[in-house]
DNA sequence: TGAATATATACCCATATGGGAAATTATTGC
DNA sequence: GCAATAATTTCCCATATGGGTATATATTCA
């Protein structure tokens, strides 16, 4: 099975640091595909795949601009991974639990030397 | 090549939905190995290989207690997911964008029939 | 020491992945 | 229609993945 279709899953999507770039890039306005990929140092095959892959998860939309392909950003995909994440806000910011654990850690280690 | 190493990346971490809903589930507190299996209804050594790709990245600590094996949330790792997120904040909320991407990928549609 | 419990690893498998190269499909403008 | 441009799709490949099953490695307790 290896892993849950890309096409069908936001953290999936963006599991793969090159598609983050892309959306990165396309916050400062849309752009055609090649430019994508040069901004990005991407072969044009390359990009294009990774286009696709964030076009059928919705976090880009694509329009016909005479021969080229203008991308443009659609963020609000991103709204529940930054919820998800957002839930453990309360746990990052522990710092109790931070010093137990790092103790913890610090134990474990020492007693298995 | 596939993809990043699993290992290394916490986006790549998250990516696999049985992750993230140990992640979740830890959030309740620290557990032993057995017992996040048995709550996700997962196999023995198919939670042991998600913890442990949980722990290469850090977002889980382990400890020894007696013959178990208790893992502890550490979701410090996710606050740069949250961020990362976060700064698409206001392109997902800009509604205007949101209705012209909207119109556009009408015109798309129809134009394409 | 030896049996039982709790986990982790090793191994094998089917499949998904990303990358490169080549072929294919629009679309424009002559 | 035809050449040129822009992009997608198709193949092929090496590799990473998740899932089972079997095995190995602690650790406790009798």
């Amino acid at each position: 099975m290896a892993r849950a279709a890309t096409t069908s899953d936001v953290f999936n999507a963006i599991a793969e640091p090159q598609r983050r770039d892309i959306l990165l890039l396309l916050r400062a306005g849309e752009r055609p595909a090649t430019s994508i990929a040069e901004e990005l140092g991407l072969s044009q095959p390359g990009a294009s795949k990774h286009l696709r892959v964030l076009r059928e998860v919705g976090l880009v939309h694509d329009r016909r601009d005479g021969r080229q392909r203008v991308y443009r950003l659609d963020a609000r995909g991103l709204e529940p991974v930054h919820e998800w994440a957002g839930g453990f806000e309360r746990f990052w910011n522990e710092s109790f639990d931070r010093l137990d654990a790092y103790v913890q850690d610090l134990e474990q280690k020492r007693s298995a030397e």
